[in-house]
DNA sequence: TTGTAAGCGTTATCAA
DNA sequence: TTGATAACGCTTACAA
């Protein structure tokens, strides 16, 4: 391993000079002595050692990713959306020249040890984290970015979307296309989340316009008789023609158990989708869906980190994203 | 930040008790004492500081994924297969007591950095690394695990499965359900990577029983007009049946296009894919492929670390895992 | 069973 | 413009 301290013997100078001129200090230093010192660097094969950086200076330049893990079978990763959105932000971190961990978290405890153990720079939230939001803030001075966070705890930094208006822009659409008779599949709707807010917008532009959906047409997409629903629901006297999903992943499970049960997609239902994963171009028919734009939010996440770790007294702001219809061959006009 | 001085202090006793004691070094030390040091540990929130602990036994217990990243335009964590396989590594090594870090590489700079900056434990390579990888092997003594890596360079550890196997059964597949006028799409199949050993196998099977496929009938997937391919082949007067395809990803494109072209499956078209990511169950009609066991990969590829690390004299070995076919509805029987 | 001393590679601070 | 020194929090090696 090549040290400050081994270079500074070859050049003839303290580990000092040498300590400034790798950090780009320059106007502290004479112009020859750091050009020959960055040559001298450069053919040792000089690579700073960050612990020691870390600890000396009591600032690491690392990013801590922190993804929710209630349950050791859920992959969040396996997730086409989660996963695009970690490997955008992973390489936007890097851009900045932060270097990004991935940390697993269940509880406080694992919170606390992926933040202190280390002494990242800064922390981002992937997944539900409302209970222990109030300590993980009061115990931390590094910036925090939660995403898609609906905590009632006010003054977090927070970057999401507006789940709200895609409901609406999906209720919208199906309306516009003569669909009265409609269903809501997703996760069961936990309190405050990004779920509950979709569906709100859904419903609350449905009964608008006059419409309205009854209870049992909100469906947990975690049945494992989607089939046998969707029987039940499309073949009635007064058939649901279109469903609205909170996931481009769900709409394929949609799009399955429709197949199965002989119903075709859109001749006799239409589905709308959320996300715009990759692959939601590819499915057959192409999916009709509310885009959100994953690189933007990432893009979003890693400038605000930087401002907050750069500036510790910007305020906490909450960055809400549009979202977009995107219109491809899942909903046909009746 | 609470340090094992501030608990020595507490404690009445040295730092080094306490260390050994958050150490669990508990038979050097007394019962008692270690009761009450872990005691009030616990009541300060103590956290251990990594970097400090990096830099004092030259060791940390951080592990580098090495994304190759040869364009910046590419995701490889978009790309379902890889992302799966990363969470699932993401959470063996926590569970093992390690933290990950992901780096993008392009070079061997890249590579350096991310191997020395930390001085990481081991690192697991995703994506072609053949350029680079004696280079890499000689300057580092930590374990360096490869995945799907056919590097002509020996010693190396590698995790991988058995492409060739697995274009065999594709192409056996295919035969017995009576085609025999086939097709291959894939990515312009690199040197001498995983996707060449797929259609080497695939190309053997039929030609051991006397089929033979026309240098034409291998498309790459990069192409823009797919759609117009699949007519081309399928509409023909000695038209393709049936196609073997690297990815499932890749075959959720053939489906898109094949609809498009009138082309249904597995009707006028059976399409076998390479991999089993989840949505492919969930494709109309579920895509029958290749299977590779992906928490299987990831499991084998943390314990080979840890016995690396804990062992540095553990020879280099090349883990082959087998892969299976998976029957689902795109192939028919003619 | 416990403690002392030195040192890991770097940066902060102050002095020259 | 440069250097000496202390310190960051911890572990290793040795001594008591």
């Amino acid at each position: 391993m090549v040290t400050l301290k081994d270079i500074a013997e070859q050049a003839g100078v303290s580990s000092m000079t040498v300590s400034r001129v790798m950090n780009g200090k320059t106007k502290d230093v004479s112009q020859k002595t750091a050009q020959r010192i960055k040559k001298i660097a450069e053919e040792m094969g000089y690579v700073p050692n960050s612990s020691a950086r870390a600890l000396a200076s009591r600032a690491s330049r690392l990013i801590a990713a922190l993804l929710s893990d209630y349950d050791e079978e859920s992959a969040p990763l396996e997730d086409s959306y989660n996963s695009s959105f970690f490997g955008e932000l992973a390489r936007q971190i890097q851009k900045e020249g932060y270097d990004l961990m991935i940390h697993y978290v269940k509880d406080y405890t694992d919170i606390n040890y992926s933040l202190k153990s280390w002494n990242v720079a800064g922390a981002v939230f992937l997944g539900m984290f409302d209970e222990n939001i109030k300590k993980i803030q009061k115990d931390n001075t590094i910036p925090l970015i939660f995403t898609d966070s609906y905590s009632s705890i006010r003054s977090i930094t927070n970057v999401g979307i507006d789940d709200y208006q895609g409901g609406e822009t999906a209720a919208e659409y199906l309306l516009k296309n003569g669909h009265r008779n409609l269903a809501f599949i997703g996760p069961a709707a936990v309190g405050n989340g990004v779920i509950m807010h979709r569906l709100q917008g859904f419903c609350t532009c449905l009964r608008d316009n006059g419409i309205s959906m009854p209870p049992e047409h909100i469906i947990d997409s975690g049945t494992e008789h989607l089939e046998q629903m969707l029987e039940e629901l499309c073949r009635g006297s007064d058939p649901v023609t279109g469903i609205f999903t909170t996931s481009d992943f769900c709409a394929s499970r949609i799009y399955a158990a429709a197949y199965q049960a002989g119903l075709g997609i859109p001749d006799d239902l239409s589905v709308i989708g959320f996300d715009d994963i990759r692959m939601s171009r590819y499915l057959t028919p192409p999916l009709t869906t509310i885009r959100q734009d994953i690189k933007k939010k990432a893009d979003v996440v890693c400038q605000l980190l930087m401002k907050h770790i750069k500036n510790q007294d910007v305020p906490a702001e909450n960055v809400v994203l549009g979202v977009e219809l995107k219109e491809r061959g899942s909903v046909r006009k009746i």
